[in-house]
DNA sequence: TTCAATTACATAGGTTTCCTATGTAACATG
DNA sequence: CATGTTACATAGGAAACCTATGTAATTGAA
């Protein structure tokens, strides 16, 4: 069907390129603003400075600053300094950033949930797979 | 740790926060243009139109024509008119684009050959589960 | 046939998302 | 105390998309 050189790297590609893809369609159909990738960060990492989140989230520290701003503009989180080191800050999700992540968790849930009902071959477990592969790819070691 | 409301959801909402991730540290670290994912595209369905493309790569039909646009100029691809259809188009990669696909698969299968060497509880078989899961959520139907 | 949808694509114009470059103030260190 | 480093902000711009809309070809119904 297609070139085929070895299973495993076309594998690799796919992951990169059916991730972009989902990214797209998930903007796309529930209108999520990029930004709610941060709110489930601070859910996981809980209160951190701006420049670590950049770190975690794998963009640049500017890019960090404006999404935080929109954040705290949105009262999803809150930027209050850093009582240890006056250069820097600390990001704090809120409670309505909570029920937001809550909110968007049921939306992607209902979508995939859909999804495991009508294709026998995949379950909850494949999905957890899904994340660990997709978690393991982004671990540090793998910025060359 | 973390709020838990029921796990599978949770997991529903992490593929996308890190398929989001993901593809924001391939485009910085390897700095590929997001038309790649059109030159795996061709190669998977062969030869088709504009719209088509668009809807396989969910994507807007304006943002594909521009797309292909971009492909022809860099001789990753042709574009020809349709001979059963005036207003159609047809699509079709040059073998410079698939040379470059086999560079991108080359370069994502290595990043990912690393991972799965210091990574003793992941492997080929769960890229390829993880491959399938995206493709899956893609599947037609997802979109509401 | 003819004329009104529909379809395939192009173009215009704008928004979101993200980046590099650079400045500033606070810390750390010799 | 001078110098380098770190945390963040700001400026400016580029890439990637989108909606709205126009045009030409095709289909379908009267």
């Amino acid at each position: 069907m297609t070139t085929s050189p070895a299973r495993d790297v076309e594998l690799a590609s796919d992951l990169v390129v059916h991730a972009a893809r989902l990214v797209r369609a998930v903007r796309r159909e529930l209108e999520l603003p990029a930004i709610v990738r941060i709110v489930s960060l601070l859910d996981e990492h809980g209160p951190v400075g701006i420049s670590r989140l950049a770190e975690l989230d794998r963009c640049s520290q500017p890019t960090m600053s404006s999404a935080v701003a929109q954040l705290v503009d949105r009262g999803w989180a809150t930027k209050a300094p850093n009582p240890d080191d006056a250069r820097g800050s600390v990001v704090t999700l809120t409670d309505a950033g909570r029920a937001e992540l809550a909110r968007i968790r049921r939306l992607n849930g209902e979508r995939v949930a859909a999804l495991v009902a009508d294709h026998p071959d995949l379950d909850n477990e494949d999905l957890a797979t899904a994340v660990a592969v997709l978690r393991g790819v982004l671990q540090k070691g793998s910025t060359s």
